[in-house]
RNA sequence: GGGCUCGUAGCUCAGUUGGUUAGAGCGCGUCCCUGAUAAGGACGAGGUCGGACGUUCGAAUCGUCUCGGGCCCA
C-alpha cells in the first residue's frame, strides 16, 4: 500500500542518506568471543610489545589473586583498571608489557582440599596433599585464565607467572637469603592456636567456635611490698594488699607473668572481708558493686580510686610459683566483665603476647606440644595436661586462700575443627622479620636504617591515588609488629632452616640458595622427598664443617607465610624478566592490599634492595550493595561476574567499571549494570553515525578547509577539548571523568548537537558540495578520535568500529587494530575569546530558537521545526556581518527551513532570535522538507528550492 | 574500640582559593519526528548538598559533634 507519490520516493534516493554495516546492535555476547579468537590468531599483544619495542616502558605490575574459584565482580573491576590503563599508556606511546599472576599457595587451598578428603587425610602423606593443592590450584589459574581473558585483559597469558612454580619458589628464597644475610631473621615463641589431639597449630579459618561452660576463678595476686603500695596511695588500712584478676582459664595461671589495666580507666582500692579477714584489693571501679556481690557480707568499701597508669610498675607475688610479676598497661582492657585487671600469659594469648613483647617480658610456656605441663612448672602440675590443670590450679588457689570467687561461664571457646576438640593457645618457635634491627641492605652502603625507617622513608616518595593512601600505609607501617613469617602448614614454600643435633639452626645466605638452586631445578616438593645431603648438594660448602654432619641435618617443617612468597614478586617477576623493570611504575589493587600486597611487598623489596618496588600505587574500593552495605554470595542482588558477562558482555562491564568512582564503595546490582546498557548503545550509535555519513568520504580527496567561525570550526574546538579532557583525565587515572568526558560528548555534542543540525547538509547537498564535504571533514576527524579514546574502555565495541573507519590516515592504516593505534591530538588550533564569545552566543541563540518553538508546537500546533524560519534580529551592523557567516548554521541548530536577518530594532540583547510559522508563507520543498521563498524557482524541479534542484541535477 | 575513608537530585558524577535562584548526563514524565528508525529531537518535573550546632555579612565548601556505610585492625 504506497500513499507516497512516485516522485516522493525519487527525492529520497537522490538524497545522501547514511548508510554503514556497522550494526547498531552490539551482539556483544556472541562478537566478543570471535573477536578474541581474532586478536589471539594475529598475535596483537605480541604485536603490541614489536610495535612498540623502542618505546620507553611503562609497567603494571599485577598482584596475584588467589587461585581459588570463579572470579567475582571484583576480579572484573581490578583487572580491567589495570587493562584500561596500559592500554592507554600503551596508546601514549609506552611500551606497556603485562604479566598476569596467581597466588597459588595458602590455606584456603590447603583447607579446600583436607575438608573433601576428610578422614582420609590422615593417612595421607604432606606430598600427597600437596600434589592435590597443586592440581587444584593448576585448575582455578586455568579458570581464571580464560575468565579474564574473556573479560578483554590483553597480557602475556600463555607465560604468567605463578607463586608456585619451581622458578618462582626459587626466586623467593634468594628474597629470603638477602635478609638472612641482612641479619633480620630470627625465631622467637609466639602463642598460636594449638590442636592438642592433632598436636599442630592451626590457622583462624581451621577454627570452629562453640559455646562452652567452663569455671572462671577471681583471684587475688598479693601486693610484693604492700607497705610501699599502701604509702603511695595513703591507704591506712591493717591488711593485705592485693591485685584482683580474673580468668576463665586457670590453667593459664602458672604461666602468669603481668597484670595488665587500662592507663585511663579508673581503678578502686577495695577494703572488703572475706574467710574472716579484712583485705584490700585492686579492681576497676565501674565493675566494684559487680565484683563484690560474688562474695557475701563482704563489705566492700572504697577506700581511694585512682587511674590506670598510676598502678603500672606495681609488683606483685606469684601465687603458687616463685615469681614476682608487674602491672602493665594495655589498650585492649575493658570494664565490660572480670576485674579490669587482666591476667596476662604472654605465652597463651594474642594481646598478652603483645603486651609481653612491649614490655620486654619474657613469653613463656609450660605446655608442650601433647598439652601437658613440661617440669618448669611446680611439681603437682608437671606432666598433667591442662584440662586436667584446671580444678589442680583451683584448688591450689582455695588452699592458699587466694580464691576470691569462682564462676561457672558460657562462653565461645575455639575448636579444632578437624577433631572438634577445645584448642588452646600455646607459644611455640617462629620465625620472624625485624623491622626495627637497623641493616644495609646487601650491595648497598651508607646508614643503616631498621625496615620500618626505611619503609616510612619509601612511602614519603611514593605516589598514592587517591592520596590518603600514604597516611593509610604509614599508621599501618608504625604500630606494625615483626613479621611472623612460618606457619605450620603443608601447601607452601618450606622454610629452608636446617638443624644439627644440638638443634641448631642452619640459616645462612649460602645455605638458602644453595636448596633456592634445587627447588628451581626440582620444585619445591624436593623439601619433602630429598635427603639434607641432596638439598644441599648444588653447594657443598653450604654446610661448614663445624656446623655438624650434612646427613644427620633435620629439616624444619614450617613453611613461609604466603604473604612472602606474593610480597617477593618484584624481585621473581620485575627483575627477572629482562623485559620487564624494578621499580614498577604502578601497583593497583584493592584498598585492603594496603595492609597487605603492598606493605609485604614494600618490605621485602626494601630488605633486600633498599629500594621500594613500586613508584606509584592506586587502589579502589570494593563493591557494595545499592544500599550501600557490604555484599554477601547469599544477596539477591549479588553480582556474578561470569554470569553478567555472558548477559551483557564484557564491553558493557568495562564501560561500566570506568563509569564509578572507583576510590571509594562501589553501589552494584545486576539491574544497574542493565540499565547500564543505555549508556552503552548511546556511544555505540553515536560511532554509527558518524560511520554512516562518511560512507562516501574520502580524506585525501574531499578534505576541506574548516573555518573556525562556523558550526564546523565550533565542532573541531569541542573536539580538540575533549581529545585534551580525556587525555587529562586518563593521566590523572580518573576513569569515570574520561567516560563522562566521552559519553556526554556523543550525547550532547554530537547528537543532539551537531549531528542533528547538520544532517540537511549531509543528506540534501550534493555529495561533493564544500559545505558537506567539510562536515565530513570534521566527523572524520570525530570518528577516528572517538574510536581511540573509547579503545581502552570498550575493547571490543572500538575494535570493531576501527574495522569501518574508510581511509585510515597513514600511521593508522598500519594498525589493524585500534590498540595498536595511537592517541589522537588535538587540531592545534588556538582559538580566541572572540570566537568563543560568538559560539556560545550561536548556542544561546540556539536555545531562544527552541524554546520558541516549542511554543509554537504548544501554541499553533507547529510540529516540524521546518515549517518555521528564523529570523535574527540584530541592530549593530557589524555584530551582523559577523553572525551571518553563521546564517545556515543558525537555521540549523534550530531545524528551521529558513533563515533571515532582520534590523527591527530591539532595545535589549544586541541579537534576538525570532521562530515565525512559515506554514502558510511558503512552499514545503518536496526534498529537503525546509519551507523556503525560492522552492519552485527551477522550472524543472518546482517543487524543489534551488539547492535542492541543483543537487538533484548534479547527481545526475 | 582504634586507624583510614565515604555520604550532593531515582542513578552515575561536577561543584575551583567559602559568594548571585546548587550543575551535567542518564533515567522518568509530556510532546514531536519517522530520511541515525528496536534510532533521533524538544520541553518539563526532581536536591533545604546525611543530621545538628558553630565560625562568617555569607558555607555543599571551614570547625566541632552526631548518624549511617566501607576497608583494615583490635
Amino acid at each position: 500500500m504506497s500513499t507516497e507519490t512516485p516522485q516522493k520516493k525519487n527525492y529520497k534516493q537522490t538524497l545522501n542518506l547514511p548508510q554503514t554495516a556497522f550494526p547498531m546492535e552490539a551482539k556483544l555476547v556472541q562478537n566478543e568471543p570471535k573477536r578474541l579468537a581474532m586478536w589471539k590468531e594475529g598475535r596483537l599483544y605480541e604485536k603490541l610489545m614489536t610495535a612498540r619495542a623502542k618505546a620507553p616502558h611503562w609497567v603494571l605490575h599485577d598482584g596475584p589473586p588467589f587461585a581459588n574459584g570463579d572470579i567475582h565482580i571484583g576480579h572484573v573491576i581490578n583487572k580491567t583498571l589495570k587493562d584500561v590503563f596500559l592500554r592507554y599508556k600503551s596508546m601514549a606511546g609506552f611500551q606497556t608489557p603485562y604479566v598476569p599472576g596467581w597466588d597459588c599457595h595458602g590455606l584456603p587451598i590447603e583447607h579446600k582440599i583436607t575438608k573433601d578428603l576428610g578422614p582420609k587425610v590422615r593417612e595421607m602423606s604432606k606430598l600427597d596433599v600437596r600434589k592435590l593443592c597443586h592440581e587444584y590450584a593448576q585448575k582455578y589459574v586455568g579458570i581464571q585464565s580464560e575468565q579474564f581473558q574473556r573479560l578483554g585483559i590483553l597480557g602475556e597469558w600463555n607465560n604468567p607467572y605463578l607463586t608456585m612454580k619451581p622458578e618462582y619458589e626459587s626466586e623467593t628464597l634468594n628474597v629470603f637469603a638477602d635478609f638472612v644475610e641482612a641479619g633480620l631473621v630470627y625465631k622467637q615463641l609466639k602463642p598460636v592456636h594449638w590442636s592438642i589431639a592433632n598436636q599442630t597449630a592451626l590457622a583462624d579459618a581451621e577454627l570452629e567456635y562453640k559455646e562452652v561452660d567452663d569455671n572462671s576463678v577471681f583471684v587475688e595476686f598479693a601486693a610484693r611490698n604492700p607497705g610501699e603500695v599502701k604509702g603511695k596511695f595513703d591507704l591506712r588500712v591493717n591488711a593485705p594488699v592485693s591485685f584482683l584478676i580474673w580468668t576463665t582459664t586457670p590453667w593459664t595461671l602458672p604461666a602468669n607473668m603481668a597484670i595488665a589495666v587500662h592507663p585511663d580507666v579508673e581503678y578502686a582500692f577495695v577494703q572488703y572481708d572475706r574467710n574472716g579477714q579484712t583485705r584490700i584489693t585492686v579492681v576497676a571501679t565501674d565493675l566494684v558493686e559487680k565484683v563484690f556481690a560474688k562474695v557475701s557480707d563482704s563489705n566492700p568499701q572504697v577506700l581511694k580510686t585512682v587511674r590506670g597508669n598510676e598502678l603500672v610498675g606495681l609488683e606483685y607475688q606469684h601465687p603458687f610459683v616463685d615469681r614476682v610479676g608487674r602491672v602493665v598497661h594495655a589498650e585492649y582492657v575493658t570494664t565490660t566483665d572480670g576485674t579490669g585487671l587482666v591476667h596476662t600469659a604472654p605465652g597463651h594469648g594474642e594481646d598478652d603476647y603483645h603486651t609481653g613483647i612491649t614490655n620486654h617480658i619474657e613469653i613463656y610456656c609450660p605446655v608442650q606440644a601433647n598439652g601437658r605441663f613440661d617440669s618448669t612448672v611446680p611439681n603437682w602440675l608437671t606432666g598433667l595436661t591442662v584440662w586436667e590443670g584446671n580444678p589442680k590450679v583451683t584448688d591450689k588457689l582455695k588452699e592458699l586462700d587466694v580464691l576470691f570467687a569462682e564462676e561457672k561461664i558460657r562462653h565461645s571457646y575455639p575448636h579444632d575443627w578437624r577433631s572438634k576438640t577445645p584448642t588452646i593457645f600455646r607459644a611455640t618457635e617462629q620465625w620472624f622479620i625485624s623491622l626495627d634491627k637497623p641493616f644495609v641492605p646487601k650491595g648497598g652502603s651508607g646508614e643503616a636504617k631498621s625496615l620500618r625507617q626505611r619503609a616510612t622513608e619509601a612511602v614519603e616518595q611514593t605516589t598514592f591515588i587517591p592520596s590518603w593512601g600514604k597516611a593509610r600505609i604509614l599508621g599501618m607501617l608504625e604500630s606494625r609488629p615483626d613479621w611472623c613469617i612460618s606457619r605450620q602448614r603443608a601447601w607452601g614454600l618450606p622454610i629452608p632452616v636446617f638443624y644439627n643435633e644440638k638443634d641448631e639452626p642452619l640459616l645462612t645466605g649460602q645455605s638458602v640458595r644453595a636448596v633456592a638452586k634445587r627447588f628451581c631445578e626440582r620444585g619445591s616438593d624436593v623439601w619433602f622427598t630429598e635427603t639434607p645431603t641432596e638439598l644441599l648438594s648444588c653447594d657443598q660448602t653450604a654446610c661448614p664443617a663445624h656446623f655438624g654432619e650434612v646427613a644427620k641435618l633435620r629439616k624444619e617443617k614450617d613453611i613461609f607465610d604466603v604473604w612472602f612468597e606474593s610480597g617477593s614478586s618484584w624481585h621473581a617477576v620485575l627483575q627477572c624478566r629482562s623485559y620487564l623493570k624494578f621499580p614498577a611504575d604502578l601497583y593497583l589493587e584493592g584498598s585492603d592490599q594496603h595492609r597487605g600486597w603492598f606493605q609485604l611487598s614494600l618490605l621485602p623489596a626494601l630488605g633486600a634492595t633498599g629500594t621500594p618496588p613500586f613508584k606509584q600505587v592506586l587502589t579502589h574500593g570494593f563493591v557494595v550493595k545499592p544500599d550501600g552495605t557490604k555484599v554477601s554470595k547469599s544477596d539477591k542482588e549479588y553480582v556474578t561476574a561470569t554470569q553478567e558477562i555472558e548477559r551483557h558482555g564484557a564491553d558493557l562491564l568495562r564501560l561500566w567499571c570506568c563509569s564509578v568512582d572507583y576510590q571509594g564503595d562501589i553501589p552494584t546490582s545486576p539491574q544497574a549494570i542493565k540499565e547500564f546498557g543505555d549508556k552503552y548503545r548511546k556511544i555505540r550509535n553515536t560511532l554509527r553515525y558518524l560511520l554512516s555519513n562518511l560512507y562516501d568520504f574520502d580524506p585525501k580527496q574531499n578534505t576541506q578547509e574548516v573555518p573556525q567561525n562556523s558550526l564546523d570550526g565550533w565542532a573541531s574546538a569541542e573536539l580538540d577539548q575533549l581529545i585534551a579532557d580525556v587525555t587529562s583525565a586518563y593521566d590523572a587515572y580518573q576513569l569515570h571523568r574520561a567516560f563522562r568526558l566521552l559519553h556526554d560528548f556523543c550525547a550532547v555534542q554530537i547528537s543532539a548537537v551537531y549531528g542533528n543540525a547538520m544532517k540537511d547538509r549531509l543528506y540534501c547537498e550534493s555529495p561533493n558540495s564544500p559545505v558537506r564535504r567539510r562536515t565530513q571533514t570534521v566527523m572524520y576527524r570525530m570518528i577516528i578520535a572517538l574510536t581511540k579514546l573509547l579503545a581502552p574502555m570498550i575493547v571490543f565495541t572500538a575494535d570493531e568500529a576501527w574495522e569501518y573507519i574508510q581511509h585510515k590516515p597513514k600511521d593508522d592504516a598500519e594498525c589493524a587494530s585500534v590498540h595498536l593505534a595511537l592517541l589522537p591530538q588535538p587540531s592545534g588550533q588556538t582559538v580566541s575569546d572572540q570566537q568563543r564569545e560568538e559560539w556560545k552566543l550561536l548556542m544561546d541563540l540556539r536555545d531562544q530558537g527552541l524554546a520558541q518553538l516549542d511554543t509554537l508546537k504548544k501554541e499553533a500546533g507547529l510540529n516540524k521545526a521546518l515549517d518555521a524560519e528564523v529570523i535574527y534580529e540584530v541592530d549593530d551592523d557589524d555584530l551582523r556581518r559577523r553572525l551571518q557567516v553563521y546564517g545556515p548554521d543558525l537555521e540549523d541548530l534550530v531545524g528551521a527551513g529558513f533563515h533571515s536577518f532582520a534590523e527591527v530594532s530591539t532595545n535589549k540583547p544586541a541579537v534576538s532570535v525570532k521562530m515565525v510559522d512559515r506554514r502558510e508563507t511558503y512552499q514545503a520543498c518536496a526534498r529537503s522538507w525546509k519551507r523556503r521563498p525560492d522552492v519552485g524557482q527551477d522550472p524543472d524541479y518546482p517543487d524543489l528550492t534551488l539547492r535542492d534542484a541543483a543537487a538533484v541535477k548534479a547527481n545526475k
